[in-house]
DNA sequence: TCCATCCGGGG
DNA sequence: GTGTACGGATGGA
């Protein structure tokens, strides 16, 4: 069997079903367990509502780097256990007794999703397999704000590599469009379908908190039942969101992946589906012009809104194809389902990887922090990276030099680990950090052990890939996998300072950067005597300048002649050359690359709660600024204030938008858009939360709420609001950087000042 | 500065 | 679900 999920039931004794491509396997064998580190002699032996424990055995295990002795206790069902846990607690520390039990059980039998499972002594092994994929998506008809399920559902579209499909009722037409008489129909249409094409695999775009709820909100209304593969469509709550539970396929969210793991790794300003694949598959999403161009072509032009309905989907798919090779080897790293692991943060990727490491060498896992103590880390600040303050304004040629996965490096070259922290052995005092914790230089830490483990396969896989031909899909799937490694090492730092990891050790974590600042600054100290201008550095970069000739030559040799000094695994590496550079603050810079790309950190506005013109404004600056254009620049804006005071600027340019999220009489602050939201309904409109509030501020009244009216009914607008709160400030910072005053951008021409 | 509130993705 | 998991920006007081 090829394993894709895992599920349990059981009421009495636990089954635990193993879900594989049209088939099933039920293993009744596998009992839960917990661990307790016994302070009494006396076994535990009480019955709670009839249940009893089924057996206790005794076992020496590791715990950090003592060895103890344990007792591990066996139970019918998951429910007994946190039946017992609690009454446990009076015999001694309890362990392991929060693992959810499905991961539990991949753990314990050593199971990989897409590995092949040997039945029935269940062993787990490794198999090519292509998982078939579908790809889904639905439109509605879009109103004021969007909530789940208040609108009715007016096409479903799928797309696989033998299925295209739009379903639709109303006026759609289209090659692939079948007509239903309702939204009824369409629903069911939809689970026929989807039933009738047996994925293994159905992915959507923000589907856990779109789609599917909405899918099961209109059923709920149609009064008809909402199933998919016979199964219900289950919302599980996890954490601050809900998730949705498919049985016998897997259901994947591409949008929650990208945002938990790939965001910090891509040039997208933001993770919009639009974005996203244009980024990704190098194409985007039809362009029908936001809710309004839905409606109208709803009405109007059946065949855009197909068009556009079923793109959607498409995009959706050639999105997976290039997201699920990632997460099928983040999870076969994690060990942990599809289901699961598409679904985990970076913290939680690593701290699976270490149950399941720690369960491999008989280690007992740390218990998580009790919710006082995760609220108390989380208040604790210590010393970040290093950021060195720009040498503001432009600067040209620009080099940036980086370490190579310091962090990672930084934890295997000083072995930091919450078992090789403030030893006793006098000759490790030697590695000391600056923040006076020292690390155990005699053996190898849990934690640098297995970020190794990761390392060392990740540099095979590299070398492989760069020995493989490109382009093939050989050296695709090990340079994903290579890529899906240097996720997963690039996070354990974080791990360390994670609020709610079960290995959290705050003083290992301000080692690890205590070591990144003393290495960055001894870079950029050798950097200034060999005559290079560090314009700007961060955490593991730096940003050199020169007007030297032979300016790349030169930066070369200083990488080769670093790395003679620092200490394995940690190396420099050149990352790369750009024309120009603008620097505003500590995180706030925009480079020109030399194919004449744009590089903006930092500098961006891109939230609704912003005018578009004060959106717009910056980033025209921001490309003539970084081509020169300085002067051009600041006419530019000359011009926006001077179209703001003879409100030249239309007002669809000025709308702000902000959501309604609860009723309004629970707001306790009147903020502007609360404000609106209330005289629209004195004036008798419908006002609920999830509502969009679109605003303009008009001249008048004292603070911004009292002069913030509705959209349609503005005529007016007050040209200094938008100058100071919108225009100015959205540019400012990059003025500011290369000396500008706001006086001058103030000024509508030079020496004509107050006349307009 | 503190606190409340919002953003994100989706139509 | 062997439950109960964001992190950062903004604007008013």
């Amino acid at each position: 069997m090829i394993l894709l999920d895992i599920t349990y039931e059981g009421k009495d004794e636990v089954t635990t079903t193993l879900w594989g491509r049209g088939e099933t396997f039920e293993d009744t064998k596998f009992l839960p367990y917990m661990y307790v580190i016994p302070e009494k002699t006396e076994k535990p032996n009480m019955i709670i509502n009839g249940r009893k424990i089924v057996k206790i055995e005794e076992l020496v295990m590791k715990d950090l780097n003592k060895e103890v002795n344990v007792w591990k206790i066996y139970f019918k069902n998951p429910s007994d256990l946190n039946l017992f846990r609690h009454e446990l607690k009076e015999f001694g520390e309890r362990r392991e007794m929060d693992l959810p039990f499905a991961r539990r059980y991949m753990i314990d039998k050593k199971l990989i999703p897409l590995g092949d499972v040997i039945l029935p002594e269940i062993k787990a092994g490794k198999k090519e397999y292509p998982p078939r994929v579908l790809a889904f998506d639905i439109e509605t008809i879009a109103s004021k704000g969007i909530a789940i399920g208040k609108d009715p559902i007016i096409m479903a579209s799928l797309w696989s590599e033998n299925l295209k499909m739009v379903i639709g009722w109303g006026k759609g037409e289209g090659k692939h469009f079948i007509r239903v008489k309702d939204e009824k129909e369409l629903i069911e249409k939809f689970v026929e379908v989807v039933d009738k094409f047996k994925p293994d695999i159905i992915v959507g775009y923000n589907s856990d908190s779109f789609d599917w709820p909405y899918f099961k909100e209109r059923a709920k209304l149609h009064k008809v039942k909402f199933r998919i593969n016979s199964h219900k469509v289950s919302a599980l709550r996890r954490g601050r969101e809900n998730v949705i539970k498919l049985k016998g396929l897997i259901n994947i969210d591409l949008y929650l992946f990208i945002k938990n793991i790939l965001a910090p790794y891509m040039k997208s300003e933001t993770l919009k589906l639009d974005d996203v694949s244009k980024e990704l598959v190098g194409q985007g999403k039809v362009s029908i012009g936001g809710a309004e161009g839905i409606n109208d072509a709803w009405e109007n032009n059946p065949k855009l809104l197909y068009e556009y309905s079923l793109q959607d989907a498409k995009v959706t798919y050639l999105l997976a194809m290039e997201v699920l090779p990632m997460i099928y080897t983040l999870a076969s790293t994690v060990g942990q389902t599809l289901f699961d692991v598409s679904r985990m943060t970076s913290g939680q990727m690593v701290e699976w990887t270490l149950i399941k490491e720690a369960h491999k060498q008989k280690m007992l896992v740390p218990n998580r922090p009790k919710y006082e103590d995760s609220f108390g880390r989380r208040s604790v600040r210590f010393e970040g990276a290093f950021v060195k303050d720009p040498i503001k304004g432009l600067h040209s040629p620009i080099a940036v030099c980086d370490f190579r996965s310091l962090y990672p490096t930084i934890i295997m070259a000083h072995n930091i680990s919450a078992d090789t922290i403030n030893c006793n052995h006098p000759e490790c005092k030697k590695n000391i950090s600056s923040t006076g914790t020292h690390f155990c230089t005699r053996q190898t830490g849990f934690i640098p052990e297995t970020l190794k483990k990761l390392f060392d396969r990740r540099m095979k896989l590299k070398k492989k890939a760069r020995e493989l031909k490109k382009g093939t899909l050989e050296q695709k799937i090990v340079d994903t996998e290579q890529k899906g490694l240097k996720l997963i090492l690039n996070s354990f730092y974080g791990y360390l300072g994670y609020a709610n990891a079960r290995w959290y050790t705050l003083d290992s974590a301000r080692a690890v950067t205590a070591w990144g600042r003393e290495y960055i600054t001894q870079i950029m100290k050798e950097a200034s005597m060999k005559n290079f201008t560090v314009v700007y550095g961060d955490t593991d970069s730096v940003m050199l300048t020169s007007q030297s000739e032979s300016f790349k030559d030169d930066v070369i040799n200083f990488t080769k002649e670093i790395n003679k000094s620092l200490p394995s695994p940690i190396e420099l590496e050149v990352e790369g050359f750009f024309i120009r550079g603008v620097f505003v603050t500590k995180k706030r810079y925009a480079l020109l690359s030399e194919d004449n790309q744009l590089v903006v950190k930092g500098l961006e506005k891109v939230r609704r709660d912003w005018s578009k013109l004060a959106r717009n404004t910056q980033g025209k600056v921001l490309r003539l600024i970084l081509n020169n254009k300085v002067e051009d620049a600041k006419e530019y804006i000359r011009e926006v204030i001077k179209k703001l005071k003879s409100k030249e600027i239309p007002i669809s340019e000025l709308i702000m938008k902000t959501q309604l999220t609860k009723p309004l009489n629970e707001y306790k602050q009147m903020a502007p858009h609360v404000k609106v939201a209330k005289d629209m309904k004195n004036r008798g409109e419908d006002i609920f939360p999830g509502m969009l509030i679109e605003y303009i501020v008009t001249p008048g009244g004292r603070s911004i709420s009292e002069r913030s009216i509705a959209v349609n009914l503005a005529k007016d607008y007050d040209s200094s609001y938008y100058i100071q709160n919108q225009v100015l400030p959205s540019v400012m910072r990059i003025f500011e950087a290369l000396g500008g005053t706001k006086a001058e951008l103030e000024e509508t021409q030079k020496g004509l000042t107050s006349f307009f």
